[in-house]
DNA sequence: GATGCACCCTCCCCCCGGGGGAGGGTCCAC
DNA sequence: GTGGACCCTCCCCCGGGGGGAGGGTGCATC
């Protein structure tokens, strides 16, 4: 029961209230090694010093940080790098918590009974050149690079001579990344740090528009898809989205409204 | 490319936002079926008016709403039943949140460097008969649990003539579920619904208080055990609770006062 | 010193909700 | 009729555990 201030599994298990099986586990991770393990017989043997870092590991596996990242955390001794990593994990609960909110909010939309009638256009869009930044990047991390790219086009570009947009490989949304391009229409687009002038294809697009905050924007990209299949149409690139009037032009979210445009061809006669 | 109306996986995915892979699993589970599905080949077909219901499972998965619970609110026909589903889930999201929080100010005391002293007491406890309620009871629905106990014990006993409090078996830590009693001291304990009259035995406690809400309770938990293991003593029996003051004497959390006993036998001569 | 029994060990399989990749068949536009 | 994109099934992998089998240990009691 005892061993000089030494405790068995089972009572380090009563203290932490972390099961046996968690801690064996822990163990086998090298993520909390018992102080002593007797070679005959592998029976584990903790330091009642070791419950504080037993009780972090706890806490921080409630905030479903990976054992991998609590592992880091545990090793670095600075307390400032601790607490940055645990902030950097902290951040990424905000986001999910954001992820939540707009899951929420779509939901609402999908499960009332009766849809509005989606106004849909077909339009044919001319060519045009415009000043932009692109890359490949992941479903998870567009927001933060949209953010980015975005500031960056303004403070190159300033006043845009028309509607700003932006266009979305529908790897995107396939297989959580794929190429995203964000531009600014402009007289002679400059070159300048990721800005590069880039000239969009003309197309046929399907176009409609969503209101208010981009949280439930997946419902009326489906509607649209509906509307596509429906008309007998076929995706053909990259949805393009333009932003009629956003966060720049008004602080209220409900004013917003963003043209989401899926190029597309004719499949079958009409 | 096109069937009349029917959408291969792919063309299903890229509106739906779901991998192809997912959309396989979801057939698998005979959560979404395919509107068509060629004997043949093997081939999926869907239809463009399953893509509400796909978007409709790609909101609750975001929740992290299992796929069987998702399943029973895609079955269910009427729109309120879904709703309360939703709602039911949206719940449990919002307990998680508490834990989360309570699990962040558990690791911001953690990890500050300098933890205060524990003010630590050897008390001899005599054997009381207390009015209680008791159950076996799962960790996460301990909460729940003592709300509606401790609302029914005062509902039955009134004033009590003295400090309320709770005992807490180790097991619940453990293994995730276990006895729990909460009792208020009164004269003559009454027997009336679940609550009847309890003999706590005679204990030896060691005691500690803890000062605020309950969020980082743990960590309180963890240093009077360290100071238990350093002290040669062993743990006998399940934890106590006593609210010296609690929500009921004051609305603010910082000025609670938790009695934490853990009642021990000495394990080695001093 | 034996015995009972609580405790501890390892090992294997299961859960969930996917992703990666192999190996092979199908659709359809050119 | 052929190439290439698309689709199929099947198996293994991940993380963070839980359940249980089968067997060894520690220690208080007799």
């Amino acid at each position: 029961m005892h061993r000089g201030g030494v405790l068995a599994i089972g009572e380090f298990s009563r203290l932490t209230h972390l099961s046996v099986r968690t801690l064996r586990r822990y163990h086998d991770a090298r993520l909390l090694e018992p102080a002593i393990v007797d070679g005959a017989t592998g029976y584990r043997y903790y330091s009642a010093d070791q419950i504080p870092a037993a009780q972090v590991i706890h806490r921080l596996r409630e905030l479903d940080v990976p054992l991998s990242d609590v592992q880091r955390i545990l090793r670095s001794p600075d307390p400032g790098t601790r607490a940055a990593l645990v902030a950097d994990h902290l951040q990424r609960l905000e986001s999910e918590l954001d992820r939540t909110r707009s899951a929420v909010a779509s939901l609402r939309r999908l499960l009332q009974p009766e849809q509005p009638p989606l106004d849909v256009e077909l339009r044919a869009v001319p060519a045009a050149t415009v000043a932009a930044i692109e890359d490949d990047v992941a479903l998870d991390d567009v927001l933060a690079w949209y953010a980015g790219a975005t500031a960056e086009l303004d403070a190159v570009v300033g006043e845009p001579t028309g509607v700003p947009g932006g266009l979305y490989d529908n790897a995107l949304f396939e297989s959580g990344s794929g190429h995203v391009l964000v531009y600014r229409p402009t007289t002679d687009p400059p070159r300048s740090g990721r800005v590069h002038p880039v000239t969009l294809p003309a197309v046929e697009l399907v176009v409609t528009a969503h209101v208010g905050a981009h949280d439930d924007i997946g419902v009326t990209y489906g509607q649209l898809g509906s509307w596509v299949v429906a008309n007998a149409l076929a995706v053909a690139g990259p949805v393009r989205e333009t932003y009629l009037v956003g966060p720049r032009d008004t602080a209220d979210p409900g004013a917003w409204r963003t043209e989401i445009g899926w190029p597309v061809f004719r499949v079958a006669p009409p």
